[in-house]
DNA sequence: ATAAATAAGGATAAAAATATCCTTTAATAT
DNA sequence: ATATTAAAGGATATTTTTATCCTTATTTAT
């Protein structure tokens, strides 16, 4: 999402094998992360020569917190420390009231960190997709 | 580790099955878990009769770090949010200045919370290491 | 129409995490 | 000494995650 957001300022498609070279992913999996991210809505694909896959809505309007539940599920965001079934207040875990703020702090800068906060530093070279030697 | 800081108060064994069946989790794999936190030197075991396991240091000077860390490795406060071989200043993932902050914030939570803290509040009955039920 | 390019989708495969089983070792009690 | 109890450790199994392969469907260009 992030590489296709550096390259999705006009709205160009951008094609499996540049998309998974950029973030040093194998190829089929990579594809099938972006049928998923189709699926729900994130990316619009087009078949056929020139095809490729493209950020459907302004990366200003599309928050991390959305991309990581497309793909992980919202474990993340409201799943127990210590496993247990599921956190609530009623029956907390041991470490609860130690996890919600560091869990929610995570969640919370998911939420307000959009596409475009992240890419722009990545356009101006700021930050990085992958290892710089590319030996990984 | 919880379980037996509750009941490690005096310094007391607690059988592997014990442990197992108070946090809900396989007796084997279980097995296996404490096995590693004594090879690290956490909790000390005796076998035979009357044998188990208990916690080898006072339970306020020993930080939830120290555990994560003999389970699971050290890449949960060293890891790239983004999948990179290192997380680094120098060349930094596209999130790396979001998360750093989140990632610091969890080290630091495991970092300052003793098994004293987590156990107290497990000993006054506010807090759990089971799902109520007991149906998982 | 036909050929070429490219994503979609289904079926496997490989790797990692989680879990079990069984034998061995050490401690205790008799 | 012997029997019993409980952890240690090695081998194996299951499940989940990660990854690959191959066929099909769709779009574009000729
Ligand atoms: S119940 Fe475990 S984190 Fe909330
Ligand atoms: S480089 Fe990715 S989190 Fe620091």
């Amino acid at each position: 999402m992030i590489y296709m957001a550096t390259r999705s300022v006009a709205g160009e498609k951008t094609g499996l094998k540049e998309i998974a070279e950029a973030i040093n992913s194998p190829q089929a999996f990579t594809a099938k992360i972006l049928q998923n991210l189709v699926k729900d809505g994130l990316v619009s694909s087009t078949k056929g020569p020139h095809g490729g896959f493209c950020i459907k809505r302004p990366t200003a309007e599309i928050f991390l917190a959305e991309i990581v539940a497309s793909i992980d599920g919202d474990q993340l965001f409201i799943g127990c420390a210590l496993g247990l079934e599921k956190c609530t207040e009623d029956h907390p875990c041991a470490v609860h009231y130690k996890f919600k703020a560091v869990r929610d702090h995570l969640t919370g800068m998911l939420q307000t960190t959009h596409l475009e906060d992240v890419s722009d530093r990545v356009i101006t070279g700021l930050s990085f997709l992958k290892t710089g030697t590319n030996k990984r």
